[in-house]
RNA sequence: UGGGGGAUGGGGUAAUCGGCAGCCCGCCGGCCUUUGGAGCCGUGCAGUCUCGGUUCGAGUCCGAGUCCCCCAG
């Protein structure tokens, strides 16, 4: 089988190539140059995108003595996920661009492109299982990655292989540390690889520009506060309000309003919600009939939740077993079937629009 | 310059009858992390307006001063 393994620059895609190439596979290896400025050499490991992780990646390919190639997409990235997110942001949402990256880069126009290069598949170094077309949770749960895949339909995932998700990370760097590869300690990436500085709030005032508002009690209404920018926030925000209301009680961003710039803020126990309501969801397989019992997760590496999914407008309701808190509108609601044995099954996402 | 109220870290506030100055924000440090100035941890940083008095002991009581606020001009 020909197959096309993307190559970070990291430890994970590297020991995933490297499995491909065991299993007999006919690998070409492929870094994607995302970065509009890329010249900017970043010291550092953070990221996925710098001149020296194309290096790396470059290196691990020629250990492995298979082609490689750059694939510049930074326009398509600046356009899909940068853009996006600066639009989402601006609406008063709070988007997940690794999810639309793997959405419409990793697993669009990379995986379009290689089946139309004649390629059978495409490897990358995700922590997540995958075997009869069911996309499932990695076997190391600290690890699993699934949720930023819980946006990838049957088609998608009919062209995706995972080789890592049937071992731990401590097992991928003992692999990586046996071939000798350079990566092997590599820290992890995080953070938002376009902003290496982890300033995402300077980063939008830069595109968006001083958007000045109101930060408003929801007990009293009223105005115990100013902010530069509804971007700047996030619902379930603690840190950064610049409030004090004097009660000696934190304040947690119940709502943002980007019309009228007003950003809400209550105590704890107004943070807590027990549903939404999502835009129209994606599946990773057939669409199960609903209403569903499953679990659901609101975060990369939240705690899953019981909950019942019904159909609502188009989109869904999913009513939560327990009270949940920090679920900002933007955010993706990635939908488990629990299965201890083979690992929770990812059934499907959707964006959450409103949560009460 | 009539009367009333108040001064507590960088900001906002609490402290019973006089008895270890606490909380929220902020900052710093750490943890976690392919989303979020998300979350978690810290014996971390930092304060009783000034002077004097009472007392074993004063943020607290007494006197004076300085400054601020409110009502009445």
């Amino acid at each position: 089988m020909r197959v096309l393994a993307a190559m970070s620059g990291g430890v994970d895609s590297a020991v995933a190539a490297a499995l491909a190439v065991d299993a007999g596979h006919d690998v070409t290896g492929v870094h994607l140059a995302l970065s509009p400025d890329r010249p900017t050499l970043r010291s550092g490991a953070r990221g996925c995108c710098s001149v020296e992780d194309a290096h790396d990646a470059r290196r691990v390919a020629d250990e492995l003595g298979i082609p490689f190639y750059v694939w510049d997409l930074a326009e398509r990235f600046a356009e899909d996920v940068v853009d996006d997110f600066v639009a989402e942001y601006a609406a008063g949402r709070t988007p997940n661009p690794c999810l639309r990256c793997n959405e419409k880069i990793k697993f669009s126009a990379v995986l379009d492109r290689a089946l139309a290069l004649g390629f059978d598949a495409v490897v990358t170094g995700h922590h997540a299982r995958l075997a009869d077309g069911e996309l499932r949770r990695s076997v190391d749960p600290a690890k699993d990655q699934s949720y930023v895949l819980g946006v990838l339909t049957a088609e998608q995932l009919a062209a995706a292989r995972f080789p890592l998700g049937s071992m731990t990370k401590a097992r991928v760097r003992e692999i990586a540390a046996e071939r000798g590869f350079g990566v092997a300690a590599k820290p992890d990436s995080h953070d938002i690889c376009f902003i290496p500085d982890g300033d995402t709030r300077g980063f939008l005032a830069r595109r968006l520009g001083s958007q000045p508002g109101p930060v408003v009690d929801a007990a009293t209404g009223a105005t115990v506060g100013e902010h530069d920018g509804t971007y700047g926030f996030t619902v379930g925000q603690r840190k950064g309000l610049g409030v004090a209301v004097g009660d000696q009680r934190p304040r947690y961003v119940l709502g943002i309003e980007p019309v009228s710039r007003t950003v809400t803020v209550g105590t704890a126990d107004l943070a807590g919600i027990g549903e939404v309501r999502t835009g129209r969801p994606t599946w990773t397989g057939a669409a199960p009939a609903l209403p569903l019992r499953a679990e659901v997760q609101l975060r990369a590496h939240g705690t899953p939740v019981a909950c019942q999914v019904t159909a609502a407008d188009g989109g869904l309701r999913i009513v939560f077993a327990e009270t949940q808190r920090g679920v900002a509108p933007g955010q993706s609601a990635v939908l488990y079937d629990p299965d201890p044995s083979l690992g929770d099954r990812v059934v499907g996402q959707a964006a959450v629009q409103t949560a009460s």
